[in-house]
DNA sequence: TGGCCGGCTCGAATCGTTTCGATAGCCTGA
DNA sequence: TCAGGCTATCGAAACGATTCGAGCCGGCCA
């Protein structure tokens, strides 16, 4: 690898000159910087990052924070993170990968004093997250992506759970439907105090006073058994029940089936509404499961966008960005008016 | 954050005794390190690793290229990737998103020229692949995931796809299945010469004839309907057809409808079996789809395994490194024996 | 013709480590 | 008592860039 020297050797300048004639931080005649230029041409020079950042001290790196244990989230990830990483690379940033379980934060810890990353994306952030804390002491710039119990004094972009949740309850609503089944997360998610379900849950149960509509919440395990014997046990004490909103894929099919065991026809006599159902799941089940979903990408962008902005911003004071990013009905074929309505 | 100079102020010793102390590479009297270490502790200082990776010419980053149009694959990627991302960081390694479309590898080039990463892991490894020719003439270690056409010399990672088809068709063989549909992926995949495909045609093809059993292909599109669509016209032709391998997602479950269409129980008239269907879809399936799955978890873990492997073994003269990861079948609802055998 | 101004270019210091060569002190053995 | 050998420590030179202050040289004006 070719060095600034040995750019500034064969075009006969200086070391600074080069560097003055690269970044254009001071004023260089055009016959040198012809010169330059083709002596970069010819060494296929490139500048070495890692002196730029010992220098500069600003690496242009981001952390991304990715809990591993956090596998339901998986194919929304993926969007998140592709778009992320697009994004700040357009900006000339990088994202690295750092991924623990959830709690252990003092490798985090850590790792961020070593200077490598600027300022970190937080994935999956929690009610009361460690890594908010480990990273405030420290000062890094950060993006949480969710939000905490008390969001400020935090950038943060999270998806409109109200939004969501009204969208979902306002179509079921519309079309007749006054008892509705929550099938949420498995319960292990419930522990973890995970912003997002709890969020969920009481909007979804505000949105559902607001229409005049019964909500009856369950939680079964992840897989199909789990959600058939849930929707069926639900369905037995409360035959009047005409719907299911599900924020549970790995349980969704078990939905649909057994509200079929239990004579229903979907979506004829029981309709069944997916919340941030994955597309590839959502066009697996029989019938195909109508949505209310986020959009991962522009999650990905905006959080991306929004660390670089805190970045480059310098000293400056930046008012704090919090961004709720709106969700959208995807029709297919899983709902329909109740026979009252129809 | 404190730097070197600092603790060794703090200690009373010389900047080089504090470094020889943190690494070993010298001996220091227990004393010295006594009061060195405490000095740290005191100050919160961490090594900046920027620093470190100038002076040492390597900075323990590993980039992660990622095609951003590879959505197919996507549950199976994140958990390569969190596998990767684990096994690496316990060496001591980080990994950098470097995400990019398909073809423009010219972007590729000047970044690995930049020095930010001493290697590279490739994913969705493609037959004749840009970004194999660009590393290699800069002579970055890689490691694949995915094999190219001509696999040497290349380190690679990649699904054991001869047992993979092996598995499937003895699978139905022994069921008594005799002709067989292949579902293969959408032909956008096709056109791009994605290695992992085309080995899987005709490795099937291969094993197909091994076991006595004609294999009848087509390539819909994604989604159910394409799906649907498929299936009925392949029965249409040849309802002798009693059993279809699915490697295509988005089109599964409308396979399997498609069958049933027809007038053909699933699994009972006709079976149905997924190839590296990803967890959540084969369960979303009304019945559940049997599959022969891979385990991204291995590839992940592997492919950081060799390339930590490569990157420390220095300059020392290495045997290449292939592996095949093996495959597994998951049995669910959708395969049966032909009513001939049972 | 001399002094001044301004546009370009240069040298040197710096970022925070690692590492090589040198030195100071101590012990051992002759 | 002194040479010789160890051990623990120190100083200085890198690694490859950025950036500040200073200097050179030509042009312009008086």
């Amino acid at each position: 690898m070719a060095t600034m020297a040995d750019v500034a050797r064969r075009a006969g300048v200086s070391l600074s000159t080069v560097s003055y004639a690269l970044s254009g931080s001071r004023p260089v005649s055009d016959a040198t910087r012809a010169r330059i230029f083709e002596a970069m041409e010819e060494l296929d020079y490139a500048p070495n990052l890692v002196a730029r950042s010992l220098k500069g001290r600003r690496t242009r790196i981001v952390a991304l924070l990715l809990p591993t244990d956090d596998s339901d989230a998986d194919p929304f990830m993926t969007d998140v993170i592709t778009a992320a990483a697009e994004t700040a690379r357009q900006s000339g940033y990088h994202l690295l990968l750092w991924t623990e379980p959830f709690e252990s934060s003092t490798d985090l810890q850590t790792f961020v004093r070593q200077g490598l990353v600027d300022g970190a994306l937080l994935l999956s952030v929690q009610l009361e997250d460690e890594r908010v804390a480990v990273l405030q002491r420290d000062a890094i710039p950060m993006v949480l992506i969710g939000r905490t119990a008390e969001p400020d004094p935090f950038t943060f972009v999270d998806t409109d759970t109200e939004q969501l949740t009204d969208t979902a309850m306002s179509h079921l609503a519309e079309l007749g439907h006054r008892a509705v089944a929550y099938v949420g997360p498995p319960p292990s998610e419930l522990e973890r105090r995970y912003g997002f379900v709890e969020r969920i849950q009481t909007e979804l149960e505000t949105s559902a006073g607001r229409h005049g509509v019964e909500l009856l919440t369950c939680h079964p395990e992840r897989g199909p058994a789990a959600g058939r014997e849930a929707i069926g046990a639900l369905l037995f004490d409360r035959p009047d029940v005409t719907a299911a909103v599900v924020m549970n894929d790995p349980a969704l099919a078990g939905v649909i089936q057994g509200a079929q065991a239990e004579g229903r026809r979907v979506p004829e006599d029981f309709s069944v509404l997916g919340l941030l159902t994955s597309a590839l799941v959502a066009d697996a089940t029989t019938p195909a499961t109508t949505a209310v979903v986020g959009s991962p990408t522009s999650i990905g962008r905006l959080a991306a966008e929004a660390i670089v902005e805190v970045l480059e911003g310098g000293g400056a004071a930046m008012p704090v960005r919090q961004e709720l990013v709106g969700c959208e009905l995807v029709v297919r074929s899983s709902t329909a008016a109740t026979a009252a309505t129809a």
